[in-house]
DNA sequence: GAGGATATCTGACCTAGGTCAGGTAAATGA
DNA sequence: TCATTTACCTGACCTAGGTCAGATATCCTC
């Protein structure tokens, strides 16, 4: 191997990863079902209920699918039966047996990824590495989804943000201690939250919090580690103006703690103005605020 | 997602990166060859002139062998001749314009490297997120080799140590400062040096050289950022004692840094035993010898 | 030098996956 | 209302990849 060369390090990566992908495609033959046929249950059982939409997901061509269908049809693992708003589209949905077949697939592959897993001696590095190559992968897949803030996925990315910021600030961090506790009220229309996704993992995620008519405030601006960048901060924050904007709101303000260095340093540059202390927030030591050009 | 889950995060992982090493192989297809031809030409161009070596490299059913070797053949891209020492083996290798196609895989795989890498704000850190992934499931693929200290896997390796020592150092490390720094004399039967390959990457080394008719001191003991964990550092210990033995020689001992802390810990629980200072090194702090028993 | 082992080749056959040209029925729009 | 579009199905056909049972030539061992 040229060691120096990247590219040769690129493709001895695909190579141990392909064989060892080709290991847990080979292993879902044995529940004596083609690859194709086990692919298109996979999808129907996580909810692809529309023939078209499967067709375009696993890129077949729409007589395949067909083919597919009907033989998965046939072992009774699937039921079709024409959709009620337009009768030429089908409706397709897994039987009691076909849950259990995809159940029985879904533990294969848990335990073939827990197989890997066991192998390295430090988990934790070894899923952050593979999340940053699949973010950097799938990075065209980003999208910007508005969630409430006491959901899952909302929830996970201020844990997340918690203890980033409990590991950056010189004392810690505690959200009770900091001024506003608790997301509630970024709900539209007092407000949003946004969170930034690849391949449905939360990479990122930003709220908005109406604190007047024609004035709001920007709080929780994160992106994962895994995911620095790529952008998603910069699409975050287009995202939020935008609702801003919605809102009928014309002015923004944050605060941010002088360790988040790179984020001042954003700010800044996305034209946000630096203005004198408007809250008693413990954690904050600096002020912004911009003017949306609606 | 199950967002604590590993599994569904090593299956993200997996599918991401199934997609694109899906999209590099059809990228193969450009070349109007079938992707098995492909593959046996590129194991070829490699070095791989034994028809055995090839089917069993490439997981081939020794017809299906036969027949693509004979595709390629009749495309003028192989010759094959009998092997000289044995009638029934043939020899492969590449005709001028084998040569000529191998050359234009190569450059394809090459510049879809470069596209994913250039799609990553930080190539290193991709890069070096890749290599961990990879040795942790090539982790089965750990070679031990002989090489000569002036050998290119030698003398990366050792630049890689050396820049590690100059970050973990408080004052930093300079080679030429060391008490000893050639490498030269690691050569049989005055010593040794080994390095530590997963698919032809090297990712440790050690190195042994004697100091009197049955006593030897091992030196340059290092392993990979990216490959730490997966024992390497126990391995190459392993084979180094044995090549001491096999010299003839039965008391090694070794100087280390308190700044590897690592080390420390693993050589005190392989049996060794800290003794005074032997040396003059500045870089060295502690000091330990390890009887072997034949 | 006979008999068995080994390396390769050949032809017959099979499956998975994929393309394509119609066909049917429902929906849509002028 | 009627032609067109859309969603799906069907049958014919193709390729890549893979298996298997011999055939052939050479090698190795006794």
């Amino acid at each position: 191997m040229k060691l120096e060369d990247p590219a040769a390090r690129f493709r001895r990566f695909a190579r141990a990863v392909t064989s060892e992908v080709g290991a847990l495609n080979s292993s879902f033959l044995g529940r004596g079902r083609p690859l194709g046929a086990a692919r298109m249950l996979n999808a129907i059982g996580r909810g692809r209920s529309d023939l078209a939409d499967l067709r375009s997901y696993l890129g077949l061509d729409s007589g395949l699918a067909s083919r597919l269908l009907r033989e998965l049809e046939g072992e009774g693992l699937v039921a079709t039966r024409p959709d009620a708003a337009d009768g030429r589209r089908r409706v397709i949905r897994l039987t009691e047996a076909g849950c259990r077949e995809f159940d029985a697939y879904e533990r294969l592959s848990n335990s073939r990824a827990e197989v890997v897993l066991a192998r390295s001696p430090n988990a934790p590095a070894l899923l952050a590495a593979m999340d940053l190559v699949a973010n950097t992968l799938a990075s065209d897949r980003l999208c910007i989804d508005e969630v409430h803030p006491q959901s899952s996925e909302a929830l996970y990315c201020l844990r997340e943000y918690y203890a980033e910021l409990d590991r950056r600030f010189e004392g810690g961090f505690e959200v009770a201690r900091s001024r506003d506790p608790d997301s509630g009220d970024m709900v539209a229309p007092r407000g949003t939250f946004l969170v930034a996704m690849i391949d449905d993992l939360p990479l990122g995620c930003v709220g908005l919090k109406r604190t007047g008519e024609s004035c709001a405030e920007v709080k929780r601006l994160w992106v994962s580690g895994s995911a620095r960048g790529l952008g998603i901060a910069r699409e975050l924050m287009v995202s939020v103006e935008e609702a801003a904007l919605s809102f009928g709101v014309r002015k923004l303000v944050l605060d941010t703690n002088r360790a988040l260095e790179e984020a001042l340093a954003m700010y800044r540059a996305w034209g946000w103005r630096e203005i004198a202390r408007f809250n008693d927030d413990p954690y904050a030591d600096f002020f912004f605020e911009k003017m949306l050009a609606g």
